[in-house]
DNA sequence: CGCAGATTGGTGATACGTCAACAACCTGTA
DNA sequence: TACAGGTTGTTGACGTATCACCAATCTGCG
């Protein structure tokens, strides 16, 4: 419990590397779109899978899992994109508990408009300045730190017999 | 302007990968910290410079520049912190305009009692889930990114010739 | 059927981060 | 000396994220 294996010097710069890193790539991606779309990195995040449902809608259970968001979180995010116009909330016929989300006009505009500076900002911050080896391992680290999460989440549920 | 380079399919996973690391691995370790000793993780960051400096006490502009924070972000913080006890305001002598942040008992009893945890959780969520050469490559490509926006940051500086 | 327990969505409180604006102060130069 | 311009720190407003809690609804089992 007290004294766990420190950090090595390998391990405490990679560390503040990647804070650093995490910290000024989201700062820089958040102020471009902000600046160039009126949007944030939550709100364009909320518009992406709308706009490519079927009927650019989603309830919002669905759409919250889609995002990994709790479901506190996307009410107040939806409800202050439904303020500006982006999306409205229709109820759900089949589940009285359920509230669809559903992409306005004004909305599809919206990310219509965004996207290509926002990609054009992820290639500029991230990937011009990067290999093409670098990518993989990128992919290769962010997949393994995410598996080995989710691995923890859920050791109740995953004992080896219930894996079917 | 319109229709820039797309993101190729492995720079789009890539993308996709470290978007969902980053999230789950800062959402994680804020919530082991706060759980763990009160603190978070923006709270950790300002105790620890504090905790290293001569009589444990820094200039708030020097604070700030070691964090990279805004100087309004810093200060939101330390007024939140300053409440809660753990560190307190002083004047600075030499430069009215000054102020010194110093690290109070209970703050250093926070940062002594925090650390051992959450480089355990860091250890646990990041580390344990990567092979040395893991480590290695995410350094060298945080380092990379960063360099590169910061490259970006100042261009009208660094014309050749003022590089000394 | 009827109810216990899970699911779904929402709200208020609090903390965090950025921006714009400001007041106080320092510094170099005319 | 006096002042223009930069530095330092603070504040208020607003958007964002989490937590604790609640109300309405569904679902499965006795």
């Amino acid at each position: 419990m007290a004294e766990p294996r420190w950090l090595s010097d390998t391990e405490q710069r990679a560390w503040r590397s990647f804070q650093l890193m995490q910290a000024t790539l989201v700062r820089a991606l958040e102020r471009d779109l902000l600046e160039k779309s009126g949007l944030s990195m939550a709100d364009f995040a909320v518009l992406v899978p709308l706009s490519e449902a079927p009927d650019r809608l989603l309830r919002a259970r669905d759409l919250g899992r889609h995002l990994g968001w709790e479901r506190s979180r996307l009410s107040h995010q939806i409800r202050r994109m439904e303020q500006r116009g982006l999306v409205e909330r229709r109820d759900c016929p089949t589940d009285a508990r359920g509230t669809f989300i559903v992409l306005t006009d004004a909305g599809w505009a919206a990310i219509e408009q965004a996207a290509p500076p926002h990609v054009a900002a992820v290639r500029t911050h991230l990937f011009d300045a990067l290999t093409d080896d670098d990518v993989r391992d990128l992919e290769r680290i962010a997949g393994r730190v995410t598996a080995g999460m989710a691995a923890m989440d859920l050791p109740p549920r995953c004992a080896t017999e219930d894996v079917v």
